[in-house]
DNA sequence: AAAAAAT
């Protein structure tokens, strides 16, 4: 595309080679000769008829002005011929669940789309020729820098035709009003399912459990916590949309952080996936910018990026896997519907040109991992200066997996605002050291969360460890699939990634409908891996670590262990993907003495949940506990990875309390396995693991001095 | 040790 300020000409482009090429390479049964995420594909349904509400387009129904659609409040050039390119992804957005194997022949044929992006290019198709027009919407705030005001084309050129939206389900901001775009009932379809639907039945189910999840905040002047979705502090078209996902009440961790989000404080919270930290952020940041409308971009951003597009998103959320990215960004849509935010996710393995369309396409929360968000930002085509709202999710996953580098990068060397300018929402399950420095440079005078999770180690879910010595693992599988009562969703965890391929082709040969997800799929056969487990096509699915965290798929009835994790953290995550949203689950673990390593923590977490411990298992501790050299505690034994859930300022001096919450550490908190299963705080841990943690010079630096201090509380813990 | 993530 030689001049991608032409959105119009792109758009016509796109309409034009969509139906020939792509469209053709896969109408047939041979797999697309290139790969389209999820969110890029077209929905199943057919567009809409051609000449369908022609007064849509002069917004005369659309309870929005009509007035011209120029210059907005800022006066910031529109984008030229951004209208057409904007209505075109939110009718793009099929949901991930809607898999691109489930039906085939459905895809590619419909409409006179390609398959990939054919959404688009039937709008922009009918947009351009229908109007032959290059329609100058001003309401988008991610855009207006991005593109230069160009004389002669946009603004002048349209002032005077001001339709509305082309397309429902997309919302824009005007002259200060934020104009909230018609409802579209096959939209929400896709997004919102419908009630009965197992994909969407995370909601609505066992609602009251939340209240047994414990919560504790600490930090200066910590808002109090909500009780209900409510305006205010919510933005009312967010309550509609919390509403068509049927969401009734705020989980906890969404109870503390809409308050404090929507005082513009920074967050560090301790919560892992199912505690509804997902809503937890979201929320309350599209709450805001709901209310807020888009900002006006830097002044000199035409100047500096002519015949360059450029996205400059408010909200930046970055994650640790591709799954998870886009598990948010599915999230993001439902509750930005018909508001002018637009979600976007970009994410690595997939095809980077289609990502860079969409991105162009508007794009004001953008949810990202690590590395195709570097590679975009040097290639120019985003910017962070616009950046209101920082949250980097599972933040410990992404230490782990050696994203610091790049996360600094991104968040410290780049045009990202200030830590005083931004708000930082910052999630990890755990919060050892490390993610403690990220905190002291990242957030500024941040509100502790530490959330429990309904389920996790709780008596949600029914863990049961079995000796099985690796020889026998297999045929102990095939029992208990044969034994257990269809209609759920079996998630078995493996070391390696030969290994989810080895066992789900025995599965298979053993006529389990399985499937398998690993880094070494391709990202089409990891969504497609998915999707068939999700949708129940293939309730058995073999997965490594990449599926261990922070997916939500509701129905998982049992996680097997079947090699079971050196970490015990990896451990919970695992058993957490079942027993979600207050349900009950099963968990399997299989252990032989391969597994010594994990005896101790095991033990712990299982007697956290009122679990039944095995003699053997205990025996095999014992044994563990000479060979380890005893004494040592099972903190100890991990060393400096420790950490805890613990606000630690508050032992090194640092902010003080906030009343009520739990003071000095021993009495409220005792029985919570927020400190227990999270990590190397709880149980039994002897002092060593915590020494690691709090004391050594090494972290005594940068104000948190702490270590003699922080060691008197920790001790008075246990 | 393995896994994940930009190409």
């Amino acid at each position: 595309m030689s001049n991608g300020n032409m959105n119009a000409e792109l758009g016509l482009n796109e309409s034009q080679h969509a139906p020939g090429s792509d469209n053709n390479s896969y109408t047939g049964r041979a797999p697309p000769s290139r790969y389209v995420p999820p969110h890029m594909r077209n929905s199943r349904d057919p567009p809409p008829p051609q000449n369908q509400q022609p007064n849509d387009f002069f917004g005369a129904n659309r309870g929005g002005p009509n007035s011209t659609p120029a210059t907005a409040a800022g006066g910031w050039g529109p984008p030229p011929g951004a209208a057409a390119e904007i209505s075109a992804p939110a009718t793009n957005f099929a949901a991930g669940r809607d898999g691109w194997n489930s039906s085939r022949s459905d895809f590619g044929r419909t409409g006179g789309g390609g398959w990939g992006d054919n959404r688009a290019s039937w709008n922009t198709d009918q947009r351009t020729g229908g109007f032959g027009n290059r329609p100058a919407f001003n309401e988008r705030g991610s855009y207006a820098g991005g593109y230069p005001p160009r004389s002669g084309f946009g603004d002048s050129g349209n002032s005077g035709s001001n339709y509305g939206r082309r397309e429902d389900g997309v919302g824009y901001w005007k002259d200060n009003v934020h104009h909230i775009a018609n409802r579209n009932p096959r939209l929400e379809k896709e997004l919102f399912g419908v009630a009965e639907d197992k994909l969407f039945q995370h909601t609505g189910i066992n609602f009251d459990k939340y209240d047994d999840i414990p919560v504790e905040a600490s930090g200066n002047a910590c808002p109090d916590p909500v009780s209900a979705f409510t305006t205010p502090p919510l933005d009312p078209h967010l309550l509609t949309n919390i509403e068509l996902a049927r969401y009734t009440t705020p989980t906890p961790v969404q109870k503390y952080s809409i308050p404090i989000v929507s005082a513009a404080r920074d967050l560090m919270a301790c919560a892992q996936t199912g505690s509804g930290k997902t809503g937890g952020f979201l929320f309350p940041i599209l709450s805001e910018l709901f209310k807020k409308g888009p900002s006006q971009p830097p002044a000199d951003a035409s100047a500096r990026n002519v015949g360059r597009r450029k996205a400059y998103p408010a909200v930046l959320i970055m994650a640790p896997t591709r799954e998870l990215a886009s598990q948010i960004y599915d999230e993001a849509k439902k509750f930005a519907y018909r508001s002018w935010v637009r979600p976007c996710v970009v994410y690595g393995g997939a095809d980077i040109s289609m990502q860079l369309r969409q991105v162009d396409r508007g794009c004001d929360l953008l949810v990202a991992t690590p590395g195709r968000l570097v590679d975009l930002i040097e290639r120019a085509r985003i910017s962070l200066s616009q950046i209101q709202y920082l949250v980097l999710d599972e933040a410990d996953r992404m230490l782990d997996m050696g994203f610091e580098p790049q996360i600094r990068r991104i968040v410290e060397q780049e045009d990202m605002p200030s830590v005083k300018d931004r708000s930082t929402l910052m999630f990890s399950a755990t919060f050892p050291r490390e993610i403690q420095h990220l905190a002291r440079d990242f957030l500024k005078d941040y509100i502790f969360l530490s959330v429990g999770r309904v389920g996790s180690t709780s008596e949600n879910i029914t863990q049961k460890i079995e000796y099985v010595e690796d020889d026998d693992k297999r045929s102990v599988l095939l029992d208990i699939l044969h034994a257990q009562t269809p209609g759920g969703l079996t998630l078995i965890f493996v070391e390696t990634k030969r290994m989810a391929d080895t066992l789900s082709d025995f599965l298979l040969n053993h006529n389990f409908p399985a499937t398998s997800i690993h880094g070494d799929r391709s990202q089409r056969e990891r969504e497609r891996a998915l999707e068939q487990f999700r949708s129940g096509r293939s309730p058995v699915m073999v997965a490594t670590a990449v599926a261990a965290r922070g997916l939500d798929i509701p129905n998982v009835t049992h996680v097997v262990n079947y090699d079971l994790p050196t970490d015990i953290d990896d451990y919970v995550h695992r058993i957490g993907r079942t027993g979600r949203a207050g349900n009950t689950g099963i968990s399997t673990a299989f252990f032989n003495r391969g597994n010594k390593g994990i005896v101790r923590d095991l033990i712990d977490i299982l007697k956290e949940a009122n679990q039944e411990i095995p003699q053997w298992l205990e025996q095999v501790a014992r044994e563990a506990g000479h060979s380890f050299g005893g004494g040592r505690g099972r903190g100890g034994g991990r060393g400096g990875r420790g950490g805890s859930s613990r606000d630690y300022r508050k032992y090194g001096g640092a902010p003080a309390e906030r009343s009520g919450g739990f003071g000095g550490g021993n009495e409220s908190w005792g029985g919570y396995p927020g400190g227990g299963y999270s990590n190397g705080g709880g149980g039994g841990g002897g002092g060593g693991g915590y020494g690691n943690y709090g004391g050594p010079g090494g972290y005594s630096g940068g104000g948190y001095n702490s270590g003699g201090n922080y060691q008197q509380s920790k001790t008075s813990w246990f």
